[in-house]
DNA sequence: ACAACATTTAGCGGAATGGCTAACATCTAC
DNA sequence: GTAGATGTTAGCCATTCCGCTAAATGTTGT
């Protein structure tokens, strides 16, 4: 492993980038996924796998494998409670992927250029 | 019809939002579209049909397939001209849809009251 | 070790998605 | 009107996605 991780980090970056950029909006798709994300954030972040299959009418297992899309995507990760498993939210995540590419989109003004002051 | 313009543009406005956000989310959801969206935007937001063909890869009726995804989701819309077709993109529409379901998860602040002052 | 609980994994069937080629429509120019 | 250019529509095939039920996994309590 002859790079530094700066520079690894740097070129996962920009290959991880787009991949998520699949991973994240994949899993938008699917209006439950984007349902459990909300209930996610109204309840606290933090929710047992139960309480949130508990809030949807389809069977457990199908609530189990959006999770796992959702999970593959970064915008839960999931931590084991006793027999429980805890799902939390990774807002942050969300806000920075959709958020960043949404952001390709704001100006009228200077598309790529990075931004020479204010103009 | 016994509703008020104002109740009824209410309710559809809600009913409006969530197939919205499924049209929009849908056609997010594939790599080429969002491509197509990027491409129309840095070229300054209007392109003739085989404009956009012409940078993929793929057969030119999968790129109009792609295209009535993105019209049918508001974000792009057309213009015949002459015997061309101009599209456009609707990049308020992408940002207003997409950046609204985002704000939801902004803040461990207030998360759904009308706001009352800032607290 | 056993039973009960909490949750995931396996596997199946049907519907939707995305790619292609070939055929169709429409406009322009001659 | 015929030819060519510019797209779109139709139809087919393979893959993926999403729902389900049934079986497996791991964890706790006795």
């Amino acid at each position: 492993m002859p790079e530094s991780s700066k520079e690894r980090s740097r070129k996962k970056d920009a290959a991880r980038t787009l991949k998520d950029l699949e991973l994240v909006f994949d899993a938008l798709a699917h209006a439950q996924r984007r349902h459990i994300l909300l209930v996610l954030h109204y309840r606290g972040g933090e929710m047992l796998a139960g309480d949130i299959a508990g809030r949807f009418a389809c069977s457990w297992p199908t609530t189990t494998r959006h999770l796992g899309v959702l999970l593959d995507a970064g915008l839960v990760e999931v931590r084991q409670d006793g027999r429980h498993r805890t799902y939390r939210l990774n807002a942050a995540r969300l806000q920075s992927v959709v958020g960043d590419w949404l952001g390709h989109f704001t100006p009228p003004k200077a598309p790529k250029s990075k931004r020479r002051s204010k103009t």
